[in-house]
DNA sequence: CGTGCGCTTGAGACGCGTCAACGTGCGTGG
DNA sequence: CCACGCACGTTGACGCGTCTCAAGCGCACG
C-alpha cells in the first residue's frame, strides 16, 4: 500500500502545483520560497515531484541543487561504510525536509532514496540562499531547519547508546509522535502506527541485526505492549513504552535491564 | 601540564585582546566580528576569557549569549542521560568552535566544561546574527560551521557502530589529525599526541567501560601499533592505525574482527 | 504451484560490561 | 619525613546482551 503507482492525474498536477494552494503551506519551511519573490530571483517555484520505490532524490556524490520536502510516502537516508554496509541515518515521512544539511554543508552527507512511491517538493538551493540575503525570518527558518537536524542527530546519538528493546521502544514512539492528529503520546494511550521500512531497515537505522528486531517486536509484544500485524504496529500501551524508551529510573548502567 | 594556573600577565592581557592581533585570525571563524564592523553594531569585540579545569562554560539550561573558540586547554561538550550517566559528545582542542549548534538551535544542546585550564574567545550570539544580516561571505561562515558540527555528529554515529578496537583507532588518529603542523596521517608515519582527557572521558565519548577503553590501548601497544606514556600516546604505525580505524575491506559484519 | 523474499524463532558464540583486586602517583596531615 | 587516602589506570574472571548461523513459515509473484 506504500507503493501504488502514481497515477496519470496526480502526474499532472505536478506542473501547477503552487505552495499557495499546498494545505501543508502555512507550517511549510519551502512556503517562503513561493510566489513573486522566487520568480523575482529568475528562480523556480518549488516543484512537486514523483519518485518510485527504489529510486533515488540524491547521492553522497551528487551536486547539491535542491533539497526535498516529503508530502507523501516515505525516504531513507543513508552512508556506505568502508565495507559497504549500508548505515541508515533518518527515515523522511510527510512534513519532513530531507537534505537540510546540505545547505549548511554545502554537500550532502548521505543518500537519500523512496522506500515506497513519493511525492516530494523540489526546494532550488539558489533560491535558498537568495531569500536568506533578503529576509530575516526566512534566515531564521533556514537556521531553524538546520537545528532540527542536529537535535535529530543528538537524539540518534543518544539512543545508538540504550539496548535493543529501549531503542525499539523509541524508534516506536518516534513514529507515533510525527504522526498528524494525535499531537504524540499526549494523546490517547493507544495508537496505530504504519512502518513503511522493512524490519532490515529498522535494524540498520538502530543499529541492530534484522533478527533482534524481529525478537524485541515479539518481545514487546508478548508483554502486552504493542501489537503487531505486519507493517502495522498497534502501540497499546503508551506509558508503558514511554517508560521503556527512556532509560529512566532505576540502571545506571546500558547493559541493565530496564524490566 | 594541562592545568597549571593562569598567570597575571595572561589574565591583564584579557582586556586588551583583539582578533587582528591574533596569530590565528586568518583561520578563525570569528574573525569577522572584529572591528569597526561589530563596533557599529553596539557589541563587544570577541572577548578572551580563561575558564579553570571543571568550570563549565554553559550548561544545557543556559540562556544562549555567546559561543566559543578553544584557544588553548581542551573542553568537553556532553549530556546527562535520564539516569544521570554523563555522555560525552565531544572534545575541543585549539581552534575548534564550542556550541556552534547554539546558533541554529536557538538553545545548548548540551553543557560544556573545561577539562584543563583554557582560553577562549567569546563571541556573542547577537553579533554574529547581526553580521549575518549583512554579510554574504559571514552567513556562509556560519552555515559552514553549523555544516561542519552536522559533519562531526555523522562521524561520530558511525564511529558509535564499529567495535571497542576500531572505535579507539579512530579516536587517535582523529586528534593526531587536529594537530598543528603534521597535517594529520598524512606527515610522517610515527607521531605522538597529548589526551587532556581521563580514560574514562574516553569512555563516555566512545561509549566504551573504561576498563574496556584501557584494555584497547594496551592491545594496540601489544601489537606494536601505538606507545602509551600515561597522557601523551605515540601513534607509531599511522598507517597499521589507519586500517585499524576504518573498518574497511575484508568483514561484513561490525562483530567479526579486523585482524 | 514452485521460487524467492521478508519475517520469525532457536542455538551457540563472542564482545564488552560488571565486579573486583591491585599498582602507581599525588596531595594532605601527622 | 613517612603514613595515609584517594583518584586514576590496569588487569583478570565471569556474565549478559546481541550477533551469527541455520531452519522454518507465510505470502507475493511469475
Amino acid at each position: 500500500m506504500f507503493d501504488a503507482a502514481p497515477t496519470a492525474a496526480e502526474l499532472s498536477n505536478i506542473s501547477i502545483f503552487r505552495c499557495s494552494n499546498c494545505m501543508r503551506a502555512e507550517s511549510c519551511f519551502g512556503a517562503a520560497l513561493d510566489g513573486a519573490i522566487c520568480n523575482r530571483h529568475g528562480e523556480s517555484l518549488p516543484v512537486l515531484d514523483i519518485f518510485a520505490r527504489g529510486k533515488h532524490l540524491y547521492s553522497v556524490d551528487d551536486k547539491v541543487e535542491q533539497i526535498y520536502i516529503v508530502r507523501s510516502g516515505a525516504v531513507k537516508t543513508y552512508h556506505l561504510t568502508a565495507d559497504g554496509e549500508e548505515q541508515i541515518v533518518g527515515f523522511h515521512l510527510p512534513g519532513d525536509v530531507v537534505g537540510i544539511d546540505a545547505v549548511a554543508t554545502g554537500t550532502f552527507q548521505s543518500s537519500a532514496v523512496a522506500i515506497a512511491v513519493t511525492e516530494v517538493c523540489r526546494l532550488p538551493i539558489s533560491a535558498i540562499h537568495g531569500r536568506s540575503a533578503e529576509s530575516l525570518s526566512f534566515r531564521q527558518a533556514v537556521l531553524g531547519g538546520v537545528g532540527r537536524e542536529i537535535q535529530r542527530l543528538h537524539r540518534l546519538l543518544y539512543l545508538e547508546r540504550c539496548t535493543a528493546e529501549q531503542r525499539l521502544a523509541a524508534f516506536l514512539l518516534g513514529h507515533a509522535r510525527k504522526l498528524p492528529k494525535s499531537g504524540g503520546v499526549s494523546g490517547a494511550a493507544k495508537m496505530a502506527v504504519m512502518l513503511p521500512m522493512s524490519r532490515a531497515d529498522i535494524g540498520k537505522f538502530l543499529d541492530l541485526a534484522t533478527e533482534t528486531v524481529s525478537r524485541m517486536f515479539s518481545k514487546l509484544q508478548s508483554a502486552g505492549i504493542i501489537a503487531v500485524h505486519g507493517a502495522e504496529v498497534e502501540l497499546i500501551d503508551l506509558a508503558t513504552l514511554q517508560t521503556y524508551a527512556s532509560a529512566a529510573q532505576q540502571t545506571v548502567s546500558r547493559r541493565s535491564k530496564v524490566h
